[in-house]
DNA sequence: CTGAAAGCGCTTACAG
DNA sequence: CTGAAAGCGCTTACAG
């Protein structure tokens, strides 16, 4: 088991010291050019790779990106974190994940762990709990220790950063106008609770489309769902009690559902039913009917997210300016089956 | 923007040395309490948090575990990841992702970059590249250095380390025997590529679970699928030609183009078709009807392997046995309406 | 009880 | 052309 080998080896191997190594191995011109082979040789020969971490401490940034997500197991984020990749690897930039779980503390804690020395910058989506808090100040501390911080799709304006985000009001507001191009007149909503940002500007789009259209808005359509577990029955209850021709949910879990839901009670889809659902994803492809969704690139906003934050790492330390920008990444509508 | 405290800051302010405020901090009663105490309350005042890079170089280990997967967009290794992440935080480790993207070089560089000191040890799966060549020198190299490796799922015989796998083999003879069960006879067998290992096993337990029933093996009922956007012409002929009864699909991806694929030629399943998928996951759940899988826990897998790495990591130096486990995680039939 | 020194692995301004 | 020294931020054996 040979440990790894380290300058100081090899300057002793060689008999010279261990800034003669240094320089040789960064193809200083200082050093005489037979010295300098002569190291380059020996290093290529015992596959001399310089400790990242004792680079990190000297040049004091670690050339590590910090992702912050609230859950990985969820297609939307995976396609992000690899859009992320995609530009921190051409860059030279690694990638640490950690995940929130949806929860404040981890949220906290993961980010200060990080933020001690373990990366450049942070690349973050907000867990729930921290938008139903409204709690900021661990991101706050973060900015003011002069580590850049950009945002995507869970963003807030009380943090003032780089952000990425959709237009969830207008994306949802031309799905439903959609629905009532087709001639659908009863559209109901199917939405989480209000504290998720994305959420509550998904209906206000919502809403506005119906208004636009004159067609009149009842707030018995609109359901909020709290817990995806027990969404069965209130969606049963929805497409029972409601005579409804459309839905427009929140995301394709929902949607998935109200498609289960309705066939069961006899209720066909898209004939009966039409139903459009926010994010495109692995379940909308093969659900059966397969359904019509609002796609939101995860790819693209990753990219756009890593370019973003290494741009701020790479500018020059005093032309640090603060115009922080929010990139809006185009949607589109992505018709499949479960509308016609 | 104030920049982040150190020690040696706090040891200006309070002038007194640093070896002092670093003792006081970490508690030490080498220090008179009085000194002891004035030095946290200044600390903590400041938000004083050690660099974790400074400790990385001091320690020689950085309590981070790097993960190298192929593919994040993929149920099945979000829920490893998750595993991993439940206990490595629960240690107190990090976790670094890079992603192979099923490519050799990716994987080589990425470990590469990865072994330089950033972590302190791996857990992978291994690309379908590099299962294919077979070139595994990455993977020694860094074992020599003393760098623990753990592997799961896509593993290899090749290199001895600890491993995390399920037993493909019998899991597969499981399921098709509940084919057998239900009275199919003609029973369909739809694969990847033999270089992937996990492929080849089912294969084997397939045959086997056959041969056991007196069912006659026919080779022209093994579909062997390369690429996963043209397969539904493969799917149909299949389908068409052989009047089989039932298919047992290496993934669920397979699954539910079969059963799309099964319903467009006027075929019912479960009636006409039984279907069984590996590797549980989203798609299985929501497709119609729902498919039935044996289930594969990530979670567990992870687990399993980060426990196996951090027992590892923390043993005495000198208490370092070979003595490499292979760990063999449950799995089940999760019943689905696709078998009946 | 406190602090100077050495060291983790590297780089670079400075001396010779 | 080469090397000693200082320093990144920390810890700890050792001296006083």
């Amino acid at each position: 088991m040979k440990r790894k080998i380290t300058l100081k080896q090899i300057a002793k191997e060689l008999d010279v010291s261990i800034s003669t190594v240094s320089k040789s191995l960064r193809n200083s011109l200082e050093i005489g050019e037979e010295t300098r082979l002569k190291v380059q040789a020996f290093a290529k020969f015992y596959n001399y790779k310089p400790n990242n971490i004792a680079l990190s401490l000297k040049n004091r940034k670690t050339k590590a990106i910090g992702i912050i997500i609230p859950e990985i197991v969820h297609y939307f984020f995976s396609t992000v974190i690899n859009g992320i990749e995609q530009v921190a690897n051409e860059h030279g930039y690694s990638v640490i994940i950690c995940l929130s779980d949806d929860s404040f503390d981890k949220e906290v804690l993961n980010m200060e762990m990080l933020a001690n020395g373990s990366i450049d910058g942070f690349i973050m989506s907000l867990s729930k709990e921290t938008q139903f808090r409204g709690d900021f100040h661990h991101i706050t501390e973060v900015i003011n220790q002069g580590m850049p911080v950009v945002m995507f799709d869970r963003v807030t304006n009380d943090i003032l950063c780089d952000k990425v985000i959709i237009d969830d009001q207008s994306a949802a507001y031309e799905a439903v106008q959609s629905l009532i191009d087709k001639g659908r007149k009863k559209i109901a909503l199917v939405t989480t609770v209000d504290y998720v940002s994305v959420g509550k500007l998904r209906t206000d789009g919502y809403t506005k489309a119906l208004l636009d259209n004159d067609i009149p808005f009842d707030e018995n359509l609109i359901i909020k769902i709290e817990d995806v577990d027990t969404c069965e029955i209130t969606i049963g209850k929805l497409l029972e009690d409601k005579a409804i021709d459309a839905v427009f949910a929140v995301n394709e879990l929902f949607a998935v559902t109200i498609i289960k839901t309705a066939s069961k009670i006899g209720l066909n889809v898209p004939r009966d039913l039409a139903v459009i659902a926010f994010t495109d994803g692995i379940i909308s492809k093969y659900s059966t009917p397969t359904i019509t969704t609002v796609s939101q690139s995860g790819i693209k906003m990753g990219n756009k997210a890593a370019k973003m934050l290494i741009d701020r790492l790479e500018a020059d330390e005093d032309e640090e300016d603060e115009n922080y920008k929010t990139e809006v990444i185009e949607t589109h509508l992505i018709e499949r089956e479960s509308t016609n």
